[in-house]
RNA sequence: GGCGCGUUAUCCAAGAGGCUAGGAGCCGGUCUGCAAAACCGUUAACGUCGGUUCGAAUCCGACACGCGCCUCCA
């Protein structure tokens, strides 16, 4: 069993090797913040998540940096606007990203830089990249010379002379090719500034994350982001360090999918973007990451209510298991002694096949390019084997108390990895319901009440009138759910 | 225009030469005064046309449609 991912780099689906034996470096580029995260951000953050979170899984010692981007064009002009200094907005959006990521759920990368802290490292490479010809000086501001490194586009497979026939890059004649980008920009007035042997000014957009090198070395194992990072981001942090170190700079490079809204790119540009915190307002949190997990992170998944309405199902069909479970280990100890000889039933045996099978499937899965979707799979027939086992059932013996214990552990192992099952399954459950009760324009004490005429109804057997009382709920959008514990209720 | 990705049943979605993916839904059943919920069972598919192969959803070619990158983007 290996770990195998597919590296942009190349292509192809390849053995996972790290440089240090079990240890791994890993680097994801943040966010720019100069405005609230969308569900784009939302869905690179949980899927370089479960990368990390599968990583430590498998025993290695992970270091996992993500940037802030702090100082930007963007970050200016929003406070411009404003008419405030960048440091407020990109205190109060990284204050807002942290925020945001926590609901979700992502585990606390190891290091989280933000690029002014790192701005003495950024000036020390651009020299280093003048002093090897890979960068020029003019009129304030440091250029990358894209011709002189041959290894270009290497990761987007392009070749400069195609770029350049399609091209809507602008000539700006501080640039001796049209493609070299900017390394440090020389601040206008009014601008936030740095000293730099250039003059005042500050790093370009793509510089900043060569401040990777400084935590994770000259070379290192995984660099992650969305697709779209690919040209010319990522192809600039190639140039960038590899120029200045003359060593290989990522040996894997993942990127994950977008989102799609009507088979079309989210987008800031477009505006069909949705905020994590509007999205959050309608569904929890692990129903939008079992969302996102819901497709291969290299795809496209597409975002709507129905797909988001489906992810809840599922996960609920999941977490109602996860409850009946819990309701039966409740009041068992847990080394409760197998004193007598027994045999499991014939369910019973195809649930321990299931239990037995559970991890190695759950981790071939995830070995193969992390395929949560896949491993998705086993806990769901992992969970309709247990609900037929729970069903045919009658007494729990201490055979089938410790299968059932044996079940529930797995459910937290992979959830571990996933990053779900982290809420006691009643109060997800509970919460659920609740939030979709929040939809409804009828209080819970109106609805206590018909419940109450209702009963009294069905108990002179007047079921006309009960019928009548439940269809008039219905109407409105509540389904009443009669048990021998009485009478309680939920949102269709 | 260049480069790349995709097309799987009603919908979402894995799979990458022979092995029941899975979920949501529909339908049938258990339960129930009748229902609902829950649970169980069941259903059906690989864009089109060719080729390779004993065997193709999977490999190759063409075509169609959709999308992305080539400007800031996760």
């Amino acid at each position: 069993m290996a770990l195998r991912v597919y590296n942009t780099l190349t292509g192809e689906k390849e053995l996972f090797v790290p440089l240090v034996p079990g240890k791994v470096g890993m680097y994801v580029c943040g966010v720019t913040v100069y405005d609230y995260c969308h569900i784009g951000h939302a869905r690179a953050g949980v899927v370089f998540d479960i990368i990390y979170r599968y990583l430590k899984y498998a025993g290695y010692d992970v270091t996992y940096v993500r940037n802030y981007t702090d100082i930007d064009d963007k970050i200016i002009n929003r406070a411009n606007q404003e008419g405030t200094d960048y440091r407020t907005i990109a205190d109060r959006y990284i204050q807002a990203f942290d925020e945001d990521m926590a609901q979700l759920g992502l585990a606390k990368p190891t290091l989280e830089p933000k690029a002014t802290d790192h701005i003495g490292g950024i000036i020390d490479i651009i020299e280093r990249l003048i002093a090897k010809g890979h960068a020029y000086v003019s009129e304030g501001d440091v250029y990358y010379a894209v011709e002189s490194f041959p290894d270009y586009l290497k990761l987007s497979g392009r070749n400069l002379e195609e770029m350049q026939a399609g091209a809507r890059v602008e000539i700006g004649d501080k640039k001796r090719h049209p493609m070299d980008f900017a390394l440090w920009k020389g601040s206008k007035p009014g601008e936030p500034w740095w000293q730099s042997p250039w003059g005042s000014g500050r790093p370009g957009w793509h510089i900043e994350c060569a401040m990777s090198m400084e935590f994770l070395g000259k070379t290192f194992d995984i660099h992650g982001g969305g697709k779209d990072l690919v040209f010319p981001h990522h192809e600039n942090e190639i140039a960038q360090s590899e120029g200045a170190n003359g060593c290989q700079f990522v040996r894997y490079w993942l990127h994950n999918g977008f989102v799609n809204i009507n088979a079309e790119k989210m987008s800031k540009s477009l505006g069909n973007f949705f905020t994590i915190r509007e999205v959050l307002k309608k569904y929890d949190p692990e129903t939008l990451r079992f969302f996102i997990l819901s497709a291969h992170y290299r795809s496209p998944i597409d975002f709507s209510d129905q797909n988001l309405d489906e992810a809840q199902s599922g996960l609920e069909r999941i977490y109602s298991c996860l409850a009946a479970l819990d309701d039966i280990l409740k009041g068992q100890s847990q080394t409760a002694e197998i004193t007598v000889v027994e045999s499991l039933s014939q369910v019973g045996q195809e649930l321990q096949e299931k239990v037995d099978q559970f991890l190695p499937r759950f981790i071939e899965a995830m070995d193969d390019d992390f395929n949560a979707t896949q491993a998705l799979g086993v806990l769901f027939e992992t969970v309709r084997a247990t609900n037929r086992f729970l069903a045919e059932t009658k007494e729990m013996t201490p055979i089938s108390l410790s299968l059932i214990a044996h079940v529930r552990h797995l459910f937290v192992d992979a959830g571990g990895v996933l990053g779900l099952f982290t809420i006691v399954p009643d109060v997800w459950l509970a919460g659920i319901r609740s939030a979709k009760a929040g939809q409804i324009d009828l209080s819970p004490d109106e609805i206590e009440r018909l419940i109450v005429e209702r009963a009294d109804a069905r108990g002179a057997k007047d079921f006309k009138r009960g019928d009548e009382i439940r269809d008039l709920l219905l109407a409105k959008g509540i389904l009443l759910l009669d048990s021998a514990q009485g009478t309680t209720w939920n949102v269709k």
